[in-house]
RNA sequence: GCCGAGAUGGCGGAACAGGCAGACGCGCGGGACUUAAAAUCCCGUUCUAGAAAUAGAGUGGGGGUUCGAUUCCCCCUCUCGGCACCA
């Protein structure tokens, strides 16, 4: 009989009965079971339909998913849609039809082209974060933050973007640039919410040590809070009464401080100004004014040459004593540190170069690595690392960390200064002036001010309008609708108006993990005993883009959450991976201007479900950049038709028991692809399968066997398996239900295997040895050995070392 | 500059935990089938020399530890990602 690979045959039915019938719904409070929860970052529903990268992350998924229900877990694998945000809004605007609309057909052909596919989510748990039964808690939320004192309303200069006409957060924002769309933002003031993330930075950075993240996320998140021990200390300005504090993380550099410098937006300069002389003052005076002219953006691309100005005025190190001439200059910031600094050109390169250009003396202070004392005379030179302090008086011969400590002792004592913790997280900017969006539930009442509205009067829903446009003025779309805005205030039934701004799109994602576990709850966001069950999300995967940002939200909401007593957990995520992203032939990005963009539909008319599957998994490393390879995908399909012929033809009825090398190798090929798959490992897993049917497919096989090779192949190829299954094995059953089978330890090692003899560190043949060796019997068997014993012929064995299974090593 | 990841055939990539480097796929060469082509199948394919057996070299470069190093240690070069006048 000949059979013939028709993936079109087979492949919708099966999907059909799979979603039909819930195959993959995981069962809230199962006891018997034990839980994964494999949580993939949610899409979101664009226009043009899901990105191959989609494609790629959730077929590797769906193979761990597959596989851990086999080996027995209760696996929640969810899916949702994060699907407020500007592209839509931008849509809505452009074709005149509500963003509703538009969010409700890209979600429908999402969850068309991933049903496609036959990934198995659970499509009892969708979550939608525009669906107002989804956005009435994360309002709610909100609510719990605002109660706390975390989310406040203040006048703050933000980044405007003028082009999307919205307030961005410092995250948003990369070199000046909006990071949507690359125009240069503006300053501007405006009234924003706010929420302190920055209350939590010391346990998002302790935390970290609770989960399983590869050290690049650790490090990313650490980065990102940027924690540093600050030394604030006061020197008294000469010949007067001012003090000024400067800032440092290296006070066992003090001695060798030459100079101090003040940012020029500094406050201090007003009280500084009026004690220098007229000729000073003007100079810094026009000095100040044409920094403040100069962006951001300007004065740090500046990087070649410092500029600066001296103010004619000195001040006294209340550590070392010098006196400490002061200058103004624009490379200091006032929004690190006190903004003043102190500067130490021996071991900063920036305070060397700064010294240079001004003629200021350069004094070492700590000695090199292998005890250098030499004098600094160029940049090079500049000795920014720890080591031993000298000439510095009580601090000399301490190495850096105990001289810190003991600057920190001195000024708490002499009360001239302080240790602090600071950190370059900055809060969280949360208000957006857009329509799409959640609204913020609160009421600007005259005499109450600012009231939340009632939690059971939630959801505020988004109100229909006829424009979507954001306004010049700043204010969200929302403004414009008289009737919305103007309310009655909760507390004094006066009248109040609506808050106008919605939240940004990283609120609904910041939540969402804890919705799945329990997502058609009407009285809370998420039930107790569900999250319980289900929380921590064992294993959540996604992208590089999302591992500051999203991730940080994410587990700041969850603490605040655990602080409220709503959950038990401290940290959301047990552990994290990262995928590689997918790349057009050549290397370079898919993109629409490129004509390079390749779809998941087009992959599954003309190759099928299962072929572009396991193509995504084979192109490459799991966490490695993979680029589209059309003869590659071919390469995937001539493999798949084969092994569906074969794998239909290799059962005879007439085998009774396989041969035993065959048992062997399918027993070693469900150890190696369930540990594949586990480590995430799924090019080789693909590999795995396409070795045993090259080296098998043309024995005869007994049911067990094959019944084995259909499971292990299930979470790849799950509708081959799932067709063969119904047509060869079982009648009802789903291959997806079965119990992975277990691996015979014993027979992974041979009894008696081929081991290559080293001679002198080469290999030179081989001998048949089992586990249990000695040195004399391997002795006898080298020199009874034709092309062995010629090499060893006149010649001394000195030692033979056997690693069982693995080596002979012959030394001469 | 700092932090992180990496460099293996013509290409994408394998190699448990220090033990046969190059699995698997692509490409390429040869052959079978065919009137022919496509598809399919079989054989070969790290480089150098050799008809072959075989020998030598070989995992970015240089050193080290080891009987043995793609793997561990030190130094260097380059590539990618993140942060950045953060004092």
């Amino acid at each position: 009989m000949s059979y013939k690979y028709n993936p079109k045959e087979f492949e919708s039915k099966w999907q059909e009965k799979w979603f039909s019938e819930m195959n993959y719904s995981a069962k809230d409070l199962l006891l018997d079971m034990p839980k994964y929860y494999l949580l993939v970052e949610f899409p979101y529903p664009s226009g043009p339909g899901m990105h191959i990268g989609h494609t790629r992350n959730y077929s590797m998924m769906d193979a761990v998913a597959r596989l851990k229900r086999m080996k027995g877990f209760n696996v929640m694998y969810p899916i949702g849609w994060d699907a407020f945000g500007l592209p839509t809004e931008n849509y809505a605007i452009k074709v005149k039809r509500p963003p509703q609309d538009i969010t409700k057909e890209n979600i429908e052909n999402f969850r068309r082209q991933l049903k496609s596919l036959g990934i198995s989510f659970d499509w009892d748990r969708e979550v939608n974060t525009t669906d107002p039964s989804y956005y009435k808690w994360t309002q709610w939320i909100f609510l719990k933050l605002f109660e706390k004192g975390l989310a406040t309303k203040s006048e703050m200069p933000i980044n405007w973007c003028p082009k999307c006409k919205v307030g961005c957060a410092n995250e948003e924002v990369v070199d000046s640039k909006h990071e949507r769309c690359g125009e240069t933002v503006e300053k501007r003031n405006i009234s924003q919410w706010v929420l302190k993330i920055t209350e939590y930075a010391d346990r998002l950075d302790d935390e970290l040590d609770l989960v399983n993240f590869p050290d690049s996320v650790k490090a990313l998140q650490r980065n990102w809070i940027g924690r540093k021990v600050w030394y604030d200390i006061e020197y008294k300005v000469e010949n007067s009464e001012e003090i000024i504090k400067v800032s440092t993380t290296r006070p066992d550099t003090q001695f060798g401080s030459t100079f101090v410098v003040i940012a020029p937006e500094h406050e201090i300069l007003k009280k500084l100004l009026p004690l220098m002389n007229e000729s000073e003052r003007k100079n810094v005076e026009e000095y100040i004014s044409e920094s403040i002219k100069k962006s951001e953006l300007e004065r740090l691309s500046e990087t070649k040459e410092k500029t600066g100005v001296f103010t004619g005025l000195y001040c006294i190190n209340s550590i070392s004593n010098s006196r400490l001439p002061i200058y103004v200059a624009d490379f200091v910031l006032t929004t690190v540190g006190t903004g003043m600094v102190v500067g130490v050109p021996a071991h900063d390169s920036r305070d060397f170069e700064f010294a240079q250009k001004f003629g200021i003396s350069v004094k070492r202070v700590i000695e090199g690595e292998k005890g250098e004392r030499a004098e600094i005379s160029s940049l090079e030179q500049v000795y920014e690392g720890e080591g031993r302090v000298f000439n510095s008086d009580f601090l000399d011969g301490l190495r850096s960390e105990e001289a810190r400590e003991k600057v920190g002792e001195y000024i708490k004592q002499k009360n001239i200064g302080d240790v602090i913790t600071r950190y370059h997280l900055r809060d969280w900017i949360f208000s957006r002036q857009h329509y799409w969006g959640e609204p913020i539930p609160i009421v600007h009442c005259e005499k109450c001010g600012m009231v939340p509205i009632p939690e059971e009067e939630l959801p505020l829903e988004l109100p229909k309008v006829e424009k979507y446009e954001p306004t010049d003025t700043g204010e969200s779309p929302l403004a414009n609708i008289e009737e919305w805005v103007n309310t009655k205030c909760p507390k004094c039934k006066g009248p109040g108006k609506r808050e106008t701004d919605t939240m940004p799109n990283w609120a609904g994602s910041s939540w969402y993990y804890l919705r799945y576990c329990d997502p058609k709850n009407v009285e809370e966001f998420v039930n107790r005993k569900n999250s319980d069950y289900w929380m921590p999300v064992d294993h959540y995967e996604g992208g590089q883009e999302h591992i500051t940002l999203h991730l940080l939200y994410s587990r700041f909401w969850h603490k605040v959450l655990f602080d409220l007593g709503y959950l038990r957990d401290k940290e959301p995520y047990a552990s994290r991976s990262i995928h590689g992203v997918v790349l057009g032939e050549g290397g370079v990005k898919m993109s629409k201007s490129l004509g390079n963009v390749i779809g998941p539909d087009e992959l599954v008319e003309r190759y099928g479900a299962d072929v572009t599957r396991a193509y995504m998994m084979f192109m490459g490393p799991y966490d490695g950049n993979v680029e589209w390879s059309t003869r590659t995908i071919e390469g995937v399909k001539r493999f798949v038709s084969k092994y569906f012929v074969f794998l239909l033809s290799a059962w005879d009825s007439k085998v009774e028991k396989s041969e035993e090398q065959i048992k062997v190798a399918i027993n070693r090929l469900v150890y190696k692809i369930e540990k594949d798959i586990t480590d995430f490992k799924f090019n080789t897993a693909v590999a795995a399968l396409m070795q045993f049917y090259n080296e098998h497919s043309k024995e005869k096989f007994d049911k067990e066997d094959i019944t084995k090779l259909l499971i292990v192949s299930a979470p790849m190829l799950p509708h081959i398996a799932e067709e063969i299954w119904a047509l060869t094995i079982g009648l009802k059953s789903s291959v997806h239900d079965q119990l992975w089978p277990e691996v015979d330890k014993n027979t992974l090692k041979d009894e008696e295997i081929e081991i290559p003899v080293q001679i002198q560190g080469k290999v030179r043949g081989r001998l048949l040895l089992s586990s249990q060796e000695t040195e004399e019997s391997i002795r006898e068997k080298l020199l009874s050995d034709n092309t062995l014993s010629t090499w060893l012929s006149d010649k001394n064995i000195k030692k033979i070392i056997y690693v069982p299974n693995k080596i002979v090593s012959i030394i001469l």
